[in-house]
DNA sequence: ATGGTAGGTGCCCTA
């Protein structure tokens, strides 16, 4: 079995190369981020004509996840997150059952400086994140939570820690939010199986950022102590980075994960 | 040399 997590960065700007990607790798599951539509204009049919169903958490402009699965995603849940910044809603997270493993996708707020009050939001919506994780722990078994969670949590998920001092995605506050919803039992599954890899999942669209190795690794899939051993692999697809023939790239490439 | 790119929306915002 193999799970997914892209940040697409629009969807509908991604859509052809997407298509072209998931006939390539076959994922089972794909969790998206960033598809930046409104539920009614996300391409069901486009996804169907290919064998998969979709589920959907969006508002259009920004924002905007997504389960695309080969079997049906059930139980499906949208937000249960703080999913308000100053009363506008963001669409950040989406939850739904697929074959026996319950599969969140997760857009954590970026924070944009340590001082905005985006910032602020981000703690607070990892908090929630948190809060609804204690409770899905106690209803589900397997549980998988994967996606763009804008916080590289080490030193060696960053190109130059140096470049970063006081930047976001890097912070103590930030890093003991994630620590803190490990500690309920997931476990950074990329992380976990390659120890000592530098694996990078972003990088700058600005600057030539990917061909100088300039990345961090902020995409993340942690899994429930019980389905860690299930994990045979989890790798970046750099190549989903570059620019092929089905158009030009997101700034995220894909964390693929594969299954017994 | 203190920049740049990409994608939304609509002549600036977000990442």
């Amino acid at each position: 079995m193999k799970i997914v997590s892209w940040n697409v960065n629009s969807l509908n700007a991604r859509l052809p190369f997407v298509l072209d990607w998931v006939a390539k790798h076959e994922p089972d599951v794909l969790c998206l981020q960033e598809t930046k539509l409104k539920d009614d204009d996300f391409p069901y049919q486009a996804f169907k004509d290919i064998g998969y169903n979709s589920v959907h958490f969006g508002q259009g402009r920004w924002n905007g996840v997504a389960i695309v699965s080969k079997a049906k995603g059930e139980d499906v849940v949208c937000g249960g997150v703080a999913e308000y910044f100053e009363g506008q809603l963001e669409a950040r997270h989406l939850a739904a059952t697929v074959e026996g493993i319950r599969v969140h996708s997760v857009y954590v707020p970026n924070g944009r400086s340590l001082e905005d009050a985006h910032f602020d939001y981000k703690l607070r919506w990892l908090g929630d994140l948190r809060s609804l994780l204690e409770k899905e722990c106690k209803l589900f078994d397997q549980i998988l939570v994967a996606g763009d969670f804008n916080i590289a949590p080490d030193d060696q998920d960053v190109w130059d820690p140096a470049a970063y001092v006081g930047c976001t995605h890097v912070s103590d506050d930030e890093r003991s939010a994630l620590k803190s919803i490990e500690d309920l039992g997931f476990v950074d599954v990329a992380r976990h199986l390659n120890p000592n890899d530098v694996q990078f999942s972003w990088w700058d669209y600005r600057g030539g950022a990917f061909h100088k190795g300039e990345g961090l690794r902020i995409d993340l899939a942690l899994v429930s102590n019980s389905l860690i051993s299930r994990v045979v692999s989890a790798r970046i697809d750099r190549d989903a980075r570059k620019v092929s023939k089905a158009g030009k790239p997101s700034d995220h490439a894909p964390l693929e994960l594969c299954l017994r």
